[in-house]
DNA sequence: CAGTGTCCGGAGGCTACCCTCCACATCGCT
DNA sequence: AGCGATGTGGAGGGTAGCCTCCGGACACTG
């Protein structure tokens, strides 16, 4: 109780760099309270990831990440002993927006629109941030917070999509993990051709929702799809994918 | 003579290894005429690389490749002095392949089927070879054998792209552009989900020919898609890749 | 303003891979 | 059989990135 509030009044010019929006508690975070320097640093750490990850992918070197924030590259390792932790601290809010467009979604009046829009934008997310592009293609296993914000996601993608469903907009047979499999997708036609044709997912995209329409003929049944991967094999797929790239468990 | 009949009676195991099915002029191929066990050495060597290169992608340690084949690195360098071509040598027959696919499309009946046939195939050649499926999103700009039957298959492509248009059963906005953004995403489907899902990239590629298609309602034209990227904007992508992933020009 | 416990940074060991150099081996011609 | 030309392999130098260790610096407490 007394510690607590010597502490609030302490950090004054700091604060707006260290902690952000976010209240004083957020900070500590999971780990104990940090001495005033350490939590600068480590904010200044994450402030860069972003960046670095957004540019390079997640499998940024940490040492470049380290150099950026006018650090050593031991702070960095002391603060987040694997690139998991900085990977889901740099990013949390990335997937925050994420979850947050598929509760927008929900609100379009129209199903359609409110599907079609939800993909448009997380595309657009993932065009804009190549490291949410590489995370949303892969599985953080550690992390509870980005993980407990993607299954949220998920629960609302699951209700945009069978609201479209039911609207007769979206085919039938269409499933959560086809749209996991899209972003897969849209990754690697971002990563190839960002620098040079910087819009061509766009089209990669429209040509997908296409696909995902029930339009056309309303009697008719489109093609018979193989069926779709489980969740299960999709999630195992996904750690499999962070691991490889580093992300994952320490082997 | 003599010698000949010599070397044929002392490697009983490897003889058949050593020259495959092809003359042994093919062996001696761009370069001077090799010593025999040069040759040999060569033909082991590309041999392993295409298995290697096959389950572990065009970016496998070449030391991998050497130490299979039973030859010091060197050797591996003497012969194939960047990895453009040895990728060449070993992936040659798979890209022919790929033409040949294109050519068979052209001798089926129906334009459709030709043009889905086609996609298919040179996807399930992509899921069998995780090295054709990065070849596929790259160009080998050093290579011109390779370069060449990609030329071909290219053309040939284009034509049954332009029948089936004719035909009216593929939508009239298509382009190859596209079906080269189709070959990228698929290789990222598949690298993700082979172990654990290894069919998941058939709905893909189903959903996309749906996407194709012009089925539906025969009046009534399907979305407005964004322009494709250029040819030369996807070639340039294309080659910019290849030099990320180490199979480029030297810097 | 002194003491203590927290925090810092970079040197350096480790791994993985690239690529080159050169003393030695082998082939195959005569 | 002997002798070049041709080919060999592995040692080793170079780079890039990961991660740890530890002497010294600094922030906070009293």
């Amino acid at each position: 109780m007394k510690g607590m509030s010597v502490r609030d009044q302490l950090e004054p010019g700091v604060a707006g760099e260290a902690c952000e929006h976010a209240g004083p508690a957020a900070c500590a975070q999971a780990e104990r309270r940090l001495r005033a320097d350490a939590a600068r640093n480590r904010a200044a750490i994450v402030a860069v990831a972003r960046d670095v990850f957004a540019e390079h992918g997640l499998e940024a070197p940490l040492e470049l990440i380290a150099a950026r924030a006018g650090v050593g590259i031991a702070t960095l390792y002391r603060r987040f002993p694997t690139r998991e932790k900085l990977v889901a601290a740099a990013l949390v809010e990335k997937v925050a927006e994420y979850a947050e467009a598929a509760r927008q979604a929900l609100a379009v009046p129209d199903p359609w629109d409110g599907f079609a829009g939800f993909v448009e934008r997380i595309c657009e997310l993932q065009a804009g941030d190549r490291g949410l592009s590489d995370l949303l293609s892969m599985t953080l296993s550690a992390d509870e917070q980005v993980e407990e914000l993607r299954r949220t996601a998920n629960d609302l993608l699951i209700t945009v999509i069978d609201r479209a469903k039911a609207a007769g907009t979206l085919r039938k047979d269409f499933v959560g993990e086809d749209l996991v499999l899209l972003l897969i997708a849209t990754a690697a036609v971002m990563h190839v051709t960002h620098a040079d044709a910087p819009e061509a997912w766009r089209r990669f995209v429209a040509l997908a929702l296409d696909a995902f329409s029930a339009r056309g003929s309303p009697g008719l049944p489109k093609t018979t799809l193989p069926e779709p991967p489980s969740t299960a094999q999709l999630t195992q797929a996904m750690i499999r994918l962070a691991r490889e790239r580093g992300c994952g468990k320490r082997s």
